[in-house]
DNA sequence: TGAAATGTAACAGTTTTGGTTACTTTTAGC
DNA sequence: GCTAAAAGTAACCAAAACTGTTACATTTCA
């Protein structure tokens, strides 16, 4: 099975950075999930105790956005999570062989994989909460005007992308 | 279970780069890694499609590369075994709602997921399987050297590396 | 012709992961 | 205080993915 942790945590916090008025609780993001309210319990209280949501327990209690979207990088949140960006290494048998090979060409390989983590992390740290949630509420925003019935050339034509959303261009 | 056919192919690459002159069959390279011959088999008949190892049936048979490791990035590598470098999506309820917006979180995410891999690929493709072999026979040298009682800070002061080999320093 | 090797299909065993249930704890409002 | 609503967490289950293994066909050399 994949591992679907951070894939999930970058949903929930793009849905909660898209929609910080709404009230969210475990249970209404699960649903539109598609998942059990644990599954998401489990990742929140992980970026929680980074700042990176808030968590309310009790009656009107639930879960919002604890740090600046603008401020909080991809990088960041695979970090939280210990979040593997690179390979699965293989292992050896442990062996009183004579020949050092074999542990130095894994050793080898191990430090490349780590190499490869750092540099995805790094490119990671491009790109911000914010900016991802930018390029989702931009595609909502089209697929709602393709639900219209309105074509990819009329979008193009006749709006412009502004803040994440799209401005009818009325200055022609 | 951790998917480490990636991990495994360097590992053979780098053991046929690291000694061409031995005769190899997926039973002898099988045995180093601790695994089994068909394990070996599978990931050296994608390599050999790809024209990275030559894979010679029959007695007498056996395996060897086919390619020069100065001129194969880590990065075909991964593109030859269609290895995904970046993080597992999650998936979405197929759904007739009327939000666009957890449709279009998951496609900006999965986006994102592209740019991460193709970024991982850049980075895999700056280092050289002739690189991998070096770092590995170091070590290997290194390893031999504490084998015999050496310290590191002898072998550091004793020996000068150079095409992957510790030779003796004894220019002074 | 026989032995040695790869190619490949089929299946089993293990591990990992998400899903689920159940229960505890916390909190707000009446 | 009582009740309802919410998160926190432990424990277990089911499913998926992967490696390991067996078995057999095919190829090749001597």
């Amino acid at each position: 099975m994949a591992n679907t942790r951070y894939s999930t945590a970058l949903h929930i916090l793009v849905l909660l950075s898209a929609n910080r008025e709404a009230h969210h609780t475990s249970a209404s993001i699960a649903e539109q999930l598609g998942t059990n309210p644990v599954v998401i319990r489990r990742l929140v209280s992980d970026l929680a105790k980074a700042g990176l949501v808030s968590a309310r327990r009790g009656a009107g209690g639930g879960v919002s956005l604890g740090a600046d979207p603008a401020e909080t990088s991809l990088g960041q949140i695979a970090d939280i999570l210990e979040y593997d960006l690179t390979f699965d290494a293989h292992d050896l048998p442990v062996r009183e062989g004579r020949s050092h090979l074999p542990g130095a060409i894994l050793s080898a390989i191990e430090a490349q994989r780590r190499e490869l983590h750092t540099a995805s992390v790094v490119e990671l740290d491009r790109v911000t909460l914010q900016d991802l949630t930018h390029a989702a509420t931009v595609r909502a925003g089209l697929a709602e005007l393709v639900g219209q019935g309105m074509s990819n050339a009329d979008i193009r034509n006749g709006y412009r992308i502004e803040n994440g959303r799209l401005i009818p261009r009325d200055d022609r």
